[in-house]
DNA sequence: GATGAATGAGACTTCATTCAT
DNA sequence: TATGAATGAAGTCTCATTCAT
């Protein structure tokens, strides 16, 4: 959410696009998608603590250096990584659960930008899920950070189910945490396997199952 | 499977038992276990790479070389714990699926048993799920076994899903190899989210949950 | 034969030179130089294994870190140093025979030359030799690189005795092989006796009695 | 020149072998013979400092403790496989040497207890070789027991050499000291050549040349 | 007579981080 | 803007040694 980058790039893009394309600005901005880059690809392949800060650089093409003076610190790196989970990933999907109608609707809509997420996003959005695994139970502020990105699906899949169990539209014979929970979990293990097994696996055949099973068990008949 | 403590305690148990066990023997004994319960709760709260060898020792009571004495290495320590997973989780479910008689009851017993274990041996379940995102992708000695153990459980459930498709107990319209991986990846994604929201969630609850929805999602309507 | 250092620090030379060397690059050789000074003085006198990294980098005024960032291990440093013994030592020994027109005057060029290093690179020399006798049979790369070293010295001789043979000049009674190794191995032996009993010898004494004994013994009458 | 070890078995044998042949004492003694072999064998080929009390242990097919208890600490296995290269092969040399009758003969009687040595027990006597340059320098009390077995043979041929040159057998235009130490070095340098290249060299005619060499170089004409 | 459990010091190495340039 | 030198903490592992049995 609070990239330290944003504001400084912002103040300076008027000057930047004024004067010409290739400038200082263009060529920091191109530094810094690299380090994200690099950064998003290995913490998810190889996991945050195995990733050294140097093998970011490296795979960016720059130096450790550059990592620390356009991030303050590997933690910050990470961080500005969750802030475009939130942009491109959570808040797309909240957007959508908004925009549906009823709850049935608002359930699908959730699955369905979680796939779209899937097949367009994956990386990012299996960030926050591995991170989740990553920092779970270490105190760190990354794993506050990480709390409160899932706390926002949480509590928007938490009215979603009230209010299908309210319109008798959902079984009422599960509780709404345990239901919740379920949809969480069953989607980010989904998000795991199929990231995992990408190849053996046909997408949109492993997304209408999941569909498929979790409408088919969570609408009442 | 072979754990390098098994063989060389199991020659002597006739020996101990017949003379009734005496310290050296019940001090290994101790040891190790207090070694591997140290271990097993460090390794799934803070993750392998996250946990030093002195921080297992410590909690066992003990200092970094009794580690290296009995499991010569940091990778053998968690070896031996997967050891006990395939043993104690993993072996127990795949029997109570071959004990079941049809496809329908197959996948109940696969689903009982995975929440037994997780109600008695959580750890140890949670161990394999963590410790496979951990080592995904690290060409680890590690993932090999993981992999191993995985294969075992997905191969058994493909061969309920084929069998339930052919009897026409499960839905035909979604791909065997994307069932297995759904059960699975839910299974999974619901044991590390009952893990970390132990707290709030009820286990009974939660699990029947689970099982409604996927029973009712797979089962042929 | 091939230092790390090497390739980076010529291809800057130019500039350097040019614009006057500063700080950076000054800076980096004399680090390099405190540090292959250290190992160097430090392998000889206690041996490598029994050297610590943190003695180098202790001596050198720097900490181990800068021996890592420099040289990527312990064996590096050793290694870095045994090509400045081909260069400064074996590689002008080799050119000294190949510049003799007859055998004896070729063999007289191998002592004499041997001497002078003796005087003058006394240490790298002596790294050689009791590096050779650390690592033989430890089938560690280490050993490779110094059986390398120590056979274009042995081929050169060998070619050297064997002229000599030819030309009746050396004595025809003995092996050529067995010549040969008597030259390396008496050699070898003095340099480590010159070395260790510094104090009580005269060096030009010594030189002047290792090479009258040897000349007059395989000098045919 | 002092084992542990000596006294106490020796105040045993007389009950050992009155008793009967198969009695701990032999046992003490067969164990003890293993241990040594085992440290000579690896303290020859890999070295004192790389090789561990536990491959010495394993090599004799015993364990740790059992070095402990013969040898106090892994120093007095060393010191003890020093002594027997004292009683087995200086105190021989030193001997052969005062059973000579002229210099010539007493140096001719050096070489040929060298080479005796060499063909009949090459490991002990290359152990204090080999451990000479592995402790110069250390302050250890290893280093001073290898001065002291150096130091008896040094002044025994210091004796020879003098007695030599004041009977103008051996040539004066060479410092007794230097002439000396070329002996030992060469003597030396060729025990160590001779064992590396076991498999190329002859023997004997590696001998030959040697002596031949250093008769002549010496000899005055 | 000998083992096996356990320790603790110290080795090599990695890595996040700082800072002068 | 970015590099490269350097640090220091921490991590895995080895090993000589002790001691109860």
């Amino acid at each position: 959410m609070s990239s330290i980058l944003k504001e400084r790039s912002l103040e300076r893009t008027a000057v930047a696009t004024a004067r010409a394309p290739h400038t200082k600005e263009q060529q920091r901005r191109a530094s810094i998608e690299k380090l994200l880059a690099a950064a998003l690809a290995l913490f998810v392949t190889r996991g945050y603590h195995a990733t050294s800060v140097e093998q970011v650089a490296a795979r960016a093409g720059l130096t450790k250096g550059a990592v620390y003076f356009y991030f303050r610190s590997k933690a910050r790196l990470l961080l500005t990584l969750l802030d475009r989970v939130e942009e491109q990933v959570i808040a797309p999907t909240l957007e959508a659960i908004a925009a549906g109608t009823d709850p049935r609707d608002k359930l699908v809509a959730f699955m369905h930008s979680q796939s779209l997420a899937g097949e367009k996003r994956a990386e990012p959005m299996l960030l926050a899920i591995l991170m989740a695994t990553e920092f779970h139970g270490s105190r760190d502020p990354i794993e506050r950070r990480l709390d409160g990105l899932f706390a926002q699906m949480h509590a928007a899949l938490t009215a979603v189910v009230e209010q299908g169990k309210a319109a008798r539209v959902f079984r009422r014979d599960l509780g709404t945490a345990e239901t919740v929970s379920f949809i969480m979990a069953m989607n980010q293990g989904c998000f795991v396997e199929w990231y995992r097994r990408r190849t053996e696996l046909d997408g949109p055949a492993f997304v209408r199952a999941m569909r498929g099973i979790v409408l088919d068990g969570v609408i009442a008949r």
